[in-house]
DNA sequence: AAAAGTAATTGTAATTCCTACAATATGTAA
DNA sequence: TTACATATTGTAGGAATTACAATTACTTTT
């Protein structure tokens, strides 16, 4: 149970929305509040920043707490801080997303909170408590930017991936555009030469396996340093 | 004189990055600050967010009292908690910038303040107060970016401007990269219908005189809904 | 064993976009 | 009248993007 005087006039907390991809969907992890206000509600994970944390930190430690992973991408988004956002005083939240290969999660099982959270897609993800309808929306608009700028459409893969996958997760977050030409997109992810062509196929499917492939960070990062944009 | 003790244990304040376009240089303003700590340091300007005033209202007010100027161009960037970013506690920082018409703010005269500003070059603005060079730093990375994917720029421009005074803009903001090709330049801003030829020219000057322009503010927002792009 | 089913893989031509590059025009100052 | 300074304009070559469909490899069914 929080106690408010405890953090004075003002607090400010941060929210981690945490993105997953899972059978050609988009998803995001939301809680059911077990407390006032909004009680019973599906919520983005957050929570206050202790005095001697810092933001991303914080940011951290929520996603721990709630996967039991570290080390994942983390990006801060924006701040709210609306002064009527929370219903028991103020409260500005730092957001920020994260992207986690959900297997991991999935592999992780029982998260260490007795919280009960969910995977839902995210066109499913509306009617949340607080102003989290607006802050997801801020963060997936982020995410759709970022995942044509910079190569972390791979953090929401598991380590070896097909093509085919790696397009459907492009889909997923880009949706609303026109779906992708399978071609144009094999042809130009593969001109950057920041795949590995794994000479590994995918097993027990009913049809022709695909090559298996991993994204090769320590070539792209030389690229980058060579002058190189990565942009789709 | 600030007491901390009315913040409580923790506060949070805007600072609010003001840039401004002079005489071919990307510009700063920055106030001498009159007090502990850093007293006599040049810092980025900012203040508390009061009680019952929203992050943007007052990033708005910082601008308002320093230059008398609202209504302007004015965006989030990120937000600066470290835990010892401020000697005096626990102060995090949402911070914005701000784009305005340098010509206006020397209209304005007088700032109604009694601080000591200055507008500073870009690059001869370094060794500010407390964390203030890399709040500078992130807001001018953030201004590349947008600069070249909306079109803001014309935010530091007067009303009417040549297509000279805008590469130039440009190039002092993008500059690291090569410097922009003058036709080729001219080429894709008119080709994109945003401009408005105003059907007068410069006064004054001791050479041809340049065609006046202005931004069709309109224009634009009516290719945006129809699906345009702005890139440069 | 053959056929049907399913998704993976691959190339080319047309078009659009980007880049490099320099001569002429229009004003003021000497 | 000449010198000076900057504004204005076009074209050709190369690069990137788009549109588009047949063949391959494996599993399942008959």
């Amino acid at each position: 149970m929080i106690n408010f005087e405890d953090y004075a006039k003002s607090a400010f907390t941060v929210d981690n929305i945490i993105f997953g991809f899972d059978d050609g969907n988009l998803k995001v992890l939301v809680i059911k509040r077990g407390e006032a206000p909004y009680e019973g509600q599906w919520a983005l994970p957050g929570n206050f920043v202790y005095p001697n944390e810092d933001l991303d930190a914080s940011a951290n430690r929520v996603l721990q707490e709630l996967t039991g992973l570290k080390d994942v991408y983390l990006e801060q988004v924006r701040t709210f801080g609306a002064v009527n956002r929370h219903p028991m005083g103020r409260v500005i939240t730092v957001a920020y997303f994260s992207l986690i290969k959900i297997t991991d999660y999935k592999l992780q099982g029982t998260a260490p909170l007795s919280k009960k959270t969910e995977w839902v897609s995210i066109k499913d993800a509306t009617n949340l408590a607080f102003d989290h309808d607006e802050i997801l929306t801020a963060c997936f608009n982020r995410l759709k930017r970022r995942v044509r700028m910079r190569p972390v459409g791979f953090e929401l893969l598991p380590r070896k991936f097909t093509l085919t996958e790696l397009q459907h997760l492009y889909e997923a977050i880009l949706e609303p555009s026109k779906e992708i030409d399978k071609r144009n997109f094999r042809k130009k992810i593969l001109s950057m030469k920041i795949l590995v062509d794994l000479g590994e196929t995918q097993e027990g499917v009913a049809h022709r396996p695909a090559k298996l492939y991993k994204f090769d960070k320590k070539k792209y990062k030389k690229f980058v340093e060579e002058g190189y944009i990565f942009e789709i």
